[in-house]
DNA sequence: GTGAAAGCGCTAACAG
DNA sequence: CTGTTAGCGCTTTCAC
């Protein structure tokens, strides 16, 4: 690979007029000939500078780290995507790493920090428990900024409005007419659960509902798995639902399979909302109703407001609220078959 | 953070010494004494190698790109692993990218061996038309393997047995009594989708069935929609096929949801196996058969396939055949309603 | 056994 | 306008 001192030499200049000229600082005050000259040396030799040496140099590598409990996760693409997009116009990288794996979670993260390969990271922790000595990392100092998850007095997070998404879904269900709703949530420990159970609640409030017993929120968490076992949970109730929430659209997914098995039908026995979309929701049958998170955004804000930390050590804590969340009525919602109190 | 010459200070020793200790050289002459001084050190100071340090002196990073045209394909997941499982027994990082992006192809691994970000790189282009450039790189002679996909006379790349696969998956239908079968297909200029075609037909070939019109095998492509789309075109047909193939797990799941809109019962009016598995297919409904492919056992052999070709400069091309792939039965495949000739 | 010193590629004063 | 130079943190001869 040519070096600076290669083009350099091509150009008939010093290194440090090529380095001047190539990195487009801004008191470049070079003549328009020999700028010609370096920029000709410069394609010609192939040049691209070297990471090691600018990051060794300038002590910043221009590198977020973004790590997340399951990178297959189809509700990740929109984050990615905007995590990226917003990187990509701040002229960073994304360096990607999940946290699913058991050491993975603080370990990783100080590595990436310590080692100086990222200048700082977004991380979601999932539902678990935190990984060890990720307190510590935070308490460091280091940019670091939580998404989805909050961690005792860590301030820098972004965070999706799941009160509201969790909210609009059981406002959905209580439009249709369903009185008995229940919600299928994430692990009591996960932040994103709490939120989720705060909106569903208030939702049955301002409609005038009775807050479910404990029986009608089932905490089991976010995979296919889970909605299984969630739905058989729900339906041995002596009076099951007719709507139920889902925190999680892979949750939905496997409740809406448990209940073909179960002989339960779609919406006619009960009627399922998700919260979270993605292209699986659209080729579940029924199609899922559920409502779209804005992921995109939140991906963009969260490598913002990393940035914003490493370059200006400005923190914040920020609610995503712009797209807000949105309801997509597919074909797993209808009104119930009977009402709960017959009215007439 | 703690440089070497901070641990050398605290140490009371030199930073040669201290290299030698800390990087474990087999050459490290150095006395029980000083060594434990300086592992305390460096444990004191919380001691981290800077990776541009290193990477600078070495010209070494130990890390191997990993590109795929789509993360959060289910089917990821397991490459995944394996890539990372085998990248960590190397004292390897692995560093995640994606092709689907336009211009992310080419340009993204120009950059990432360029400008020396990693030593190697595992790709696999899309099914789309290959990044520009990757025929330049590709040439260049960097340590590059390609998986699940071929570029010409490029030679380092590591493949699944989609023939066997997709041989495996039309026997299946075979055997359950079916004549009249389709194969929803990747992208023409697809080298996966070719490799299917070939084991579908020689399948068919074997059994003794004719091989089946060109309207028999779609051309659509590997996602949901295109699976949809391959349903319809494969159902309008005059005399339509009692089972399909599918290419690819997740159009078989979009195949699934459109069947259900047209009103055609799986397994009873159609049967359908795909090749490729993943939780998405335990919960559609019915439950997906299909040929499970070893991704995991493909990441691990790309990942030491690169690490093989920048420490030695060995380069292999390698076929996955250990596991084989390996038909899970579920419900979506069952004898065909009535046979093509009635046969009594 | 241990240390001094050179240099990887780059940037940024500081001179001219 | 342009060149010289001093390191960033690390590994690695080569001396002692």
């Amino acid at each position: 690979m040519a070096t600076l001192a290669d083009v350099a030499a091509q150009a008939g200049v010093s290194v440090s007029a090529v380095s001047r000229v190539l990195s487009k600082h801004p008191s470049a005050r070079v003549s328009e000939a020999t700028r010609r000259r370096i920029f000709d040396a410069a394609r010609d030799l192939q040049y691209r500078p070297n990471f090691a040496g600018r990051a060794l140099k300038s002590a910043r590598t221009r590198v977020v780290g973004l790590v997340v409990p399951d990178l297959t996760n189809a509700l990740f693409a929109e984050l990615l995507r905007g995590a990226e997009d917003e990187a990509r116009e701040c002229d960073y990288m994304v360096l990607l790493g999940r946290s699913d794996n058991l050491s993975a979670g603080g370990e990783v993260i100080g590595r990436l920090i310590g080692e100086g390969r990222v200048d700082g990271m977004v991380v979601q922790v999932g539902d678990g428990v935190p990984p060890a000595g990720l307190g510590e990392i935070l308490a460091s100092g280091a940019p670091i900024v939580l998404i989805n998850s909050v961690y005792e007095g860590h301030v820098g997070s972004v965070l999706l409005d799941d009160v509201e998404g969790a909210r609009r879904a059981t406002e959905h269900l209580i439009q249709c007419g369903h009185v008995r709703i229940a919600l299928a949530n994430g692990l009591r420990r996960s932040y994103t659960a709490r939120q989720r159970g705060i909106g569903f609640r208030s939702a049955l409030t301002e409609a005038g509902l009775a807050p479910p017993g404990r029986a009608y929120e089932t905490r089991l968490g976010y995979t296919a798995t889970d909605g299984r076992a969630a739905l058989r949970r729900l339906m041995d109730l002596s009076v099951p639902p007719t709507g139920v929430v889902m925190a999680n659209v892979n949750a939905a997914i496997g409740l809406l399979a448990e209940a073909r098995v179960a002989g339960i039908r779609v919406p006619r026995d009960l009627s399922v909302v998700s919260v979270h979309d993605s292209w699986t929701a659209e080729n579940t049958w029924p199609p899922l109703t559920a409502v779209r998170m804005p992921f995109y955004a939140m991906g963009r804000a969260a490598v913002r407001a990393v940035i914003a930390r490493i370059e200006t050590g400005v923190t914040t804590d920020e609610l995503i609220s712009d797209p807000s969340p949105h309801l997509v009525v597919r074909e797993s919602t209808a009104r119930p078959r009977r009402q709960a109190e017959p009215g007439g």
